[in-house]
This record gives C-alpha cells, sequence and structure tokens, in this order.
DNA sequence: CGTGTTTGACCGGCGC
DNA sequence: GCGCCGGTCAAACACG
C-alpha cells in the first residue's frame, strides 16, 4: 500500500519532469531557432510518446507543446534566413547540443518511468500471483480466506523463531520411521518464509486433515503451487510425525545463499560494502573463511562468508545470509536480489519440488524457461555429492541455496549435469538441505558479467535499474525483468563479474513474478498436473513479451555487461530472454549510485 | 586520526 | 560432561 502510493507520487513527479524538460527544449528552440532543434524536439516526443505505458495526459501535452514550436519554428525561420550562414550554423550546432541534452534528460526520465511501472506491474503480479497461489492452497486444503489476501510473503529469508520445537517427537519419529524420516524431512523443507509460521499455526489449527502417509502429505504442496506452503508443511510437522528435527531448529536460522564461481579476487565484488571481521580456517579445507559483514548501514544484519573451494582454488564460494535492511547500490541489487530470490525459491521453491517430485526416490523436474533448463531434483539421498565443494553452506541448520556458476566441469559437486544454465535444485533430507543452482556457462570460466548489468525489461520500455522507491514487499523477491544490456550491444566480456553471472542466474531463476509458481508449474506440467500447467505458459508469455531496454549503465560498478551467459544460451531464448530479476527486499532508493564498494580487494583471507 | 584488517580468544551448538 | 567446530568479538595493528 505504502509503497504504491510512493511509486505514484513518484511518477507523477516523473511526467513533471518531463514537461519541464520538455518545454525547455521548446523555449529554446524559440529564442535561437533553427529546424535541427525542432527536429529534435520533436523526435524526443516521439521517443517519449512511442512508449504504451506513457502517460496519456503527457503525451498530449507534450504535442501541445509540440504545436507551438512548430509556430515558433516558422518565425524563426524567417530570422534564420536573414542571418548568416555561420552564424546560422553555430546556432544550429548550439541548438543541437541543447537538443541532446534534452534528449538525454528525457531519456533518463523515461527510464525512471518506465522503472517505476514497472515495479508497480511487478508488485500487481506478485500480489496476483499471491492471491492465485492462496486460492489454490485454500482450495486443496480448508484454509482460511484471509491468507489469500495476504501477498507478503516475508521479506525476511530466515524461520522464523517462533516455530515451536518439538525435539521429543522428532527423535522418537526419527528412530521409528526412517523412511518415512527421509520424506517427511523434504516436506520439512518446506520451510518457508518466517512470517508465514504464525500462519501455519493458525492453519494447522483449521486444518482438520493430517496426511498419514508421507506420499499425500508430499501431494499436498504441489497442488499448493507457488503459495505459501507454510500452513500445510508445519501442520504436516505438527500432525504428522515432526521428524524433521532439523527442519524445526532451521526456522531460527537464517537462508544462505551459496554462489560458487571462479574468481581470482578474494572475493567477488558484489557491489555491497563488506567489513572483514572473522576468518577462520574450516576443517576440511585449508583455505581459511573469511566473515563479512554488509557496511553499507550500521545494523544491516547481512553477512557473507567467503571461502576457497577446497578442490579447486580457483573456485571462490561464497555464502551470503540475510537480507539488507538499507537502501542498496544499483550495483549492489542484483546480488542482492539473487540471494534474496534464491533464498526465497529455497525457502518456498524446494517444497514444491520435493512434494511434486515424490517422496521416496530421487526425482528430478526440469523445466525450460526462457532459454534456462530449470532442473530441479530431490537430491535427498545426493546429499554427499553436493557437500564437498559447498563446504560453507554445510551448515548443519542452514537451509542454504547454492549458485554454481562454475564451468560445468567444475561442477561436480552439484547434483546437476547440465551444462548450461541449469538451475539445479537439490533438497536434501537433512536439515541441511541445500538447493543448487548451476548456471554455468560454457564461455569461460571467468564469471560473467557484472551485476548492474541487467536492465529492467518491463514490457518495451527502457529501464532504468536504479532502484527507486522503497520496496517493501512482504516477499523479498519482486519481479523486476533485466535484460542483459551486453547481451544485445556487448556480446561477451571475457571478464565479467561473478556478480553478474549471478544476476543472470537470478533473473532466470526469477523471471517469473513468482518464481515459485513458475517452479511449481513446470514441475506439476511435467509431473502431471496439467492445471498448473497453464500458469506456467502463462509466465512464460508475459515474460516473452518483455523487450529488450535501454542500457542503463551509469552506475559505478556497472559494467553494464550483461550476464554473458545468457546470450549464450539458446538463441531463440536469447532474444527473449528477458529475465525476470527480483530486486533486494529491501527498501530501495537510487541513493548510493556509487557504491560498489571496492571491498572485496583487499585480500587476506585465502591468500 | 579514522577506517579497515588481522588474529587470538570467546561463546554456543552439536556429537560422542 | 567434554571436546570439536563454526561463528563472533575485540584488541592490536596497518594503511591512507
Amino acid at each position: 500500500m505504502e509503497t504504491t502510493l510512493k511509486r505514484s507520487v513518484g511518477f507523477e513527479s516523473l511526467v513533471k519532469e518531463g514537461r519541464r524538460v520538455k518545454s525547455k527544449g521548446d523555449g529554446e528552440s524559440s529564442g535561437e531557432t533553427g529546424s535541427g532543434k525542432v527536429g529534435n524536439g520533436r523526435q524526443i516526443h516521439e521517443d517519449i510518446s512511442s512508449k504504451p505505458s506513457s502517460p496519456s495526459h503527457k503525451d498530449t501535452a507534450m504535442s501541445q507543446q509540440i504545436s507551438s514550436s512548430a509556430v515558433i519554428e516558422r518565425a524563426s525561420m524567417d530570422s534564420i534566413s536573414r542571418a548568416s550562414s555561420s552564424i546560422k550554423m553555430d546556432q544550429l550546432e548550439s541548438a543541437r547540443a541543447e537538443m541532446g541534452k534534452v534528449k538525454e534528460e528525457n531519456e533518463i526520465l523515461k527510464m525512471t518511468l518506465a522503472q517505476i511501472m514497472k515495479q508497480y506491474q511487478s508488485l500487481q503480479m506478485h500480489l496476483t500471483n499471491m492471491v492465485q497461489q492462496e486460492a489454490k492452497k485454500s482450495t486443496d486444503m480448508v484454509t482460511t480466506n484471509q491468507e489469500m489476501e495476504e501477498p507478503e510473503i516475508s521479506l525476511s529469508l530466515g524461520r522464523n523463531s517462533s516455530e515451536p520445537k518439538k525435539d521429543d517427537q522428532n527423535k522418537n519419529s526419527n528412530s521409528n520411521k526412517d523412511k518415512e524420516n527421509d520424506q517427511q524431512l523434504k516436506e520439512g523443507l518446506d520451510l518457508s518464509l518466517d512470517c508465514k509460521f504464525e500462519r501455519s499455526s493458525n492453519l494447522s489449527s483449521n486444518e482438520p486433515t493430517s496426511n498419514p502417509s508421507p506420499e499425500t502429505s508430499f501431494e499436498e504442496p504441489k497442488e499448493e503451487e507457488a503459495g505459501e506452503t507454510w500452513p500445510p508443511n508445519k501442520m504436516l510437522k505438527t500432525v504428522k510425525c515432526g521428524e524433521d528435527e532439523a527442519s524445526q531448529q532451521a526456522p531460527v536460522k537464517k537462508a544462505r545463499v551459496s554462489v560458487r564461481a571462479r574468481c581470482d579476487t578474494p572475493t567477488m565484488n558484489d557491489g555491497c560494502q563488506w567489513r572483514k571481521y572473522g576468518q577462520k580456517i574450516a576443517k576440511g579445507n585449508p583455505c581459511p573463511r573469511a566473515y563479512y559483514r554488509c557496511t553499507v548501514a550500521p545494523a544491516c544484519p547481512v553477512r557473507k562468508q567467503v571461502q576457497r573451494c577446497a578442490e579447486d582454488m580457483s573456485i571462490l564460494i561464497t555464502t551470503y545470509e540475510g537480507s539488507h535492511n538499507h537502501p542498496l547500490p544499483i550495483s549492489a541489487t542484483a546480488m542482492a536480489s539473487t540471494t534474496s530470490a534464491a533464498a526465497y525459491m529455497l525457502m518456498s521453491g524446494s517444497s514444491n519440488s520435493g512434494s511434486a517430485l515424490g517422496p521416496s526416490t530421487t526425482n528430478t523436474t526440469s523445466a525450460d524457461l526462457h532459454g534456462l533448463n530449470f532442473n530441479f531434483s530431490d537430491n535427498t539421498r545426493s546429499r554427499q555429492f553436493y557437500l564437498p565443494n559447498s563446504s560453507i553452506s554445510s551448515s548443519p541448520s542452514y537451509p542454504t541455496i547454492t549458485l554454481d556458476l562454475t564451468a560445468p566441469p567444475l561442477s561436480s559437486s552439484s547434483s546437476s549435469s547440465s551444462q548450461f544454465n541449469r538451475l539445479n535444485s537439490s533438497v536434501h533430507t537433512t536439515p541441511r538441505y541445500s538447493t543448487s543452482l548451476n548456471f554455468s556457462s560454457s564461455e569461460s570460466n571467468a564469471l560473467p558479467t557484472s551485476w548492474s548489468n541487467g536492465y529492467l525489461n518491463y514490457g518495451t520500455q527502457p529501464y532504468n535499474r536504479s532502484q527507486i522507491g522503497p520496496l517493501t514487499l512482504g516477499r523479498q523477491p519482486q519481479e523486476h525483468f533485466y535484460q542483459p544490456y551486453m547481451q544485445k550491444n556487448n556480446p561477451t566480456p571475457p571478464q565479467q563479474s561473478l556478480t553478474d553471472t549471478i544476476a543472470a542466474a537470478t533473473k532466470a531463476i526469477t523471471s517469473d513474478p513468482s518464481f515459485k509458481s513458475v517452479l511449481e508449474a513446470a514441475i506439476t506440467s511435467i509431473v502431471n498436473k496439467g492445471s498448473t500447467a497453464e500458469n506456467f505458459g502463462q509466465n512464460l508469455k508475459r515474460n516473452e513479451n518483455f523487450t529488450t531496454i535501454s542500457p542503463y549503465s551509469s552506475t559505478a560498478n556497472g559494467n553494464g555487461c550483461a550476464s554473458s551467459y545468457l546470450s549464450t544460451r539458446s538463441s531463440s531464448n536469447a532474444q527473449q530472454g528477458s529475465l525476470m530479476f527480483h530486486p533486494p527486499p529491501l527498501p530501495f532508493s537510487t541513493s548510493k549510485s556509487a557504491s560498489a564498494s571496492p571491498v572485496n580487494n583487499r585480500d587476506h583471507i585465502n591468500n
């Protein structure tokens, strides 16, 4: 609500600015004149009006201004004819220069406006998605309708500490039911965003039915689709067996997002400012693990761990924890968004995959989203394969999602076998379940592009990625469509930052307003749920509509590099490939443009 | 002098 | 209860 208001205000102000700029150009033309100048003015108008989403009143005002400028043009032509040719040329040039400036301003305004609109749309999409999800959930389960109205899933990735522990039950059940244990642990994975816990408790009370058998229990999550699986999950936990002791413990912990990528530098430059507060040599890895804390805001809870992969020193494993409680530099939003989205996916999507896939076996479901293959595998039994590589994320009670950006050969750790653009979600039965997103790029070991590269891709309008209004959505991942700028303009920068790659991955992951819903749809469509397939298709269509946007490259770190790997993907998808990007959960502002802190330049850690 | 890093000590969780 | 381990703290130190 608040967000909407703020956005609307920002929208108006933008429109005003647009007018101001326009009139400025006209005034100038009247003074000095030149056809060229007027022409530019018209061109600008065309540019603006061409935007589908541009407010009608804005166009009207502009057209009036244009007509007046036309009159001015005639008058000025007379004077020009008398003037000497040299003066005329000078004037023309100056006028053109001014027009160029105005044009630029207009471009900026357009981008800003587009972004705002995009954000607004994203909010709407989110809301819609949530409502749909909730609706399905309520349908399948006898849940209350109240929840449907609540779009906010939760900003915090962490689980709610309030969730009651049932150690006793868990232990008992564990000892008795090994098989079911795994299955139910999977369910435990369904733990999602913390704010849901309270609801779940309510639901649990409301929900009379409990699925005696794991299988049935799994199906329900399927039905829920992208929606919050919380209620059911918790209910399942409480009612069934509460076998997932680990999962219950986890709630206190925050979700983590681990990024594996090849990186020569000690740390990835993700655009945020980090302060190192500790270093430890973790067992099993000769390389020290460095602990960083976000220093953008004094009280920012976000922390990250950086460690070299023991197996391959060239691989840098960066684990993010928590969500920023402050506006982020543009360059940092990508990473923040990525982590948030990934965490969100972990928290919500894993449940879906697990549920949809079936309890007892390791199932893999894949879907092709915008050229990205999403593979969701239930690796409950294959965890061991994964952990070796991601020692950082091995923390027992932390739900961890791993973005594996290493080259295909290196991704041995991940269960994924795909080489490109694969999103591999592996859910572990143990508390330390992790989801691995493998976005390996064939291009190079080097990390793909910088985070800030992505360009918002909403509709056909160019976006300026700067975060404008505070986005205080309840849910971290917010739909923002970015289209890799470099994708068109610059094929593939050899050395791209990891963050770019991750950002692209995130885009892919979150290409749907509710990635969860997409995931669900994909899984269900493959597994058997025809009903949800529609959603999936819709999501795809939605994304397809987005076209490339003008580059926004102004950020400090922003190299304008787009995620190269995306561009390298299947060409057909590459164009459409506007991937949705979820901006950080936190309120954003364009503030700290520069930010990208060099932070990571110092090496003390690994080397 | 302020900021950030280094590094040993400390704390809490977990397994035995 | 003890030890291991991961994570954090904070004094000392380095750098601009």
